[in-house]
RNA sequence: GGAGAGAUGGCUGAGUGGUCGAAAGCGCUCCCCUGCUAAGGGAGUAAGGGUUAAAAGCCCUUCGAGGGUUCGAAUCCCUCUCUCUCCGCCA
């Protein structure tokens, strides 16, 4: 959400930086509204003062034992009318409410201008794309009997996959190593989270309400969703609390699995482990002071990519455009990951600084030493990384002409010691 | 699942219809005193919003959430959520 003084203070000027996403923000009629909101609000707040100052001389007039009959029925009278305005009042600001919770954030300066994926700019390459001798498979064949989508389909349905055996344990190891590389080295500490949240958080987060179509829903009576992501329930644990400046930066790392609906994306990535309904992540996410949030995004974008040079998987990392940044981001880097059998790079990782638009959403605040006062602080996450897609990477650069892998020796000691899958 | 207790400011915790945005303590800030591994005294200190160029001041809202009773609710009633204790069940 975006700071509502802002909003209101300068609305030409928002309006301006989110049409750079494509996003055409109605400004009369915001304006129209926000007017009302505002005089709605003064006249209902002097009602509200003429009740208590009545309210109170006859408080007054009771302890000194005068008549207060008439008096009462004086202030009754106002009672109903400003019954009235404060219903009104609540239906304007529930319409304004949802108007604000509707709108992207604010894009830093540095995102480029551009409409789509083809915008976005390349920043560094890391590695260089493996030339293969012989004609290369893809993960789904690699991956064999141990990566078994029919059986997944005959127990949920499509895009769900079975791992078997040695893929099973790689897939195991990879969420071991990346755990223990960020805990270990990045300082980030482990946390494990509720699979499940409700409402409120995915609003904190920015998944509601205006992306409710991409979430599994569960349960009837409560609105319960599955996690589309580990950002939902982590950055939440900074929720409608004020952390102490020395306590910051909170650096969280969470493997979870993520659920997603996939809704709108009938026909693409359906063959393969690229994108499923269900997958596993390690995320991280740090919970910082508002001067500190963009040097955080260098860091964990660089702590993500370590997992890639670990692995030696080529990369490359781009910054999305404006039209491509995601809806609660300031500024997105996205980390792209080698593909042989699509002989291009593919999305890994993403790593964004929300500055205040998860915080202001959730509560979440920070007391500044400075003015003394609890202000809204930042908070970022970046996959560190998508498992899935890592062990998708792994099987298509580590594969040799006779069809078998070998297993990257950053995991060997994830995996017994094999050194072939 | 059954029975009971509770939810108050950064924290602990008083407060059962008006003078309570709320005692006290802790913490924090400032000042005074003191010279020795410290302590003592005083003052201030909830958040959000409106009015303002800004501040002061004034006003409104907020005592888990929502609804109700009342001229007036932290305080009474209803619903919900969460926490704790005991019993039952259980990975």
């Amino acid at each position: 959400m975006l700071s509502p003084k802002l909003l209101r203070g300068e609305t030409d000027k928002v309006a301006n930086n989110l049409a750079r996403r494509g996003h055409e923000l109605d400004v009369s009629g915001y304006k129209k509204l926000e007017a009302r909101r505002k005089a709605l609000h003064m006249e209902t707040e002097r009602f509200r003062n003429e009740r208590n100052v009545r309210s109170k001389s006859i408080g007054q007039a009771k302890a000194k034992g005068e008549d207060i009959e008439p008096l009462k029925a004086e202030v009754d009278k106002l009672g109903e009318r400003l019954k009235d305005l404060e219903g009104d009042l609540k239906v304007v600001t529930r319409e304004l409410r949802e108007v604000e919770l509707g709108l992207p954030n604010l894009l830093d300066e540095s995102v480029p201008d551009g409409k789509s994926e083809e915008d976005n700019q390349e920043v560094r390459v890391w590695g260089e794309p493996k030339t293969f001798s012989f004609d290369v498979k893809d993960h789904v064949d690699l991956g064999g009997e141990q990566m078994d989508f029919e059986v997944a389909a005959k127990i949920t349905g499509s895009r769900f996959v079975v791992l078997k055996g040695s893929v099973a344990r790689l897939h195991r190891a990879l969420i071991q190593f990346m755990l223990d590389t960020h805990t270990q080295e990045h300082e980030y500490q482990e946390v494990y989270v509720p699979y499940v949240v409700h409402a409120g958080s995915l609003v904190g987060t920015g998944q509601l309400p205006k992306f409710a179509e991409d979430l599994f829903r569960i349960s009837h009576e409560q609105p319960f969703f599955l996690i589309p992501t580990a950002e939902v329930p982590v950055t939440n644990l900074a929720r409608d609390s004020i952390i102490e400046a020395e306590d910051m930066p909170l650096k969280f790392v969470a493997h979870t699995p993520c659920f997603r609906s996939e809704a709108g994306a009938y026909g693409q990535d359906t063959r393969g482990m690229i994108r499923q309904h269900q997958f596993e992540k390690v995320e991280l996410v740090q919970i910082v002071r508002p001067d500190a949030s963009y040097e955080a995004l260098e860091q964990l974008t660089g702590q993500a990519e370590t997992i890639l040079q670990r692995l030696n998987l080529p990369y490359r990392t781009v910054i999305l455009c404006a039209g491509d940044t995601g809806f609660g981001s300031a500024k997105t880097y996205d980390i792209e990951v080698w593909l042989p059998s699509q002989a291009r790079y593919r999305e890994i990782s993403s790593c964004s600084n929300f500055e205040t638009f998860q915080a202001r959403r959730m509560g979440a605040r920070w007391r500044n030493p400075e003015t003394g006062k609890a202000e809204v602080l930042h908070t970022l996450n970046g996959s560190g990384l998508a498992v899935g897609r890592t062990l998708v990477a792994i099987l298509e650069n580590y594969q040799r002409e006779d069809g078998t892998v070998e297993v990257p020796e950053a995991l060997r000691g994830y995996m017994g010691g094999r050194e072939t899958l």
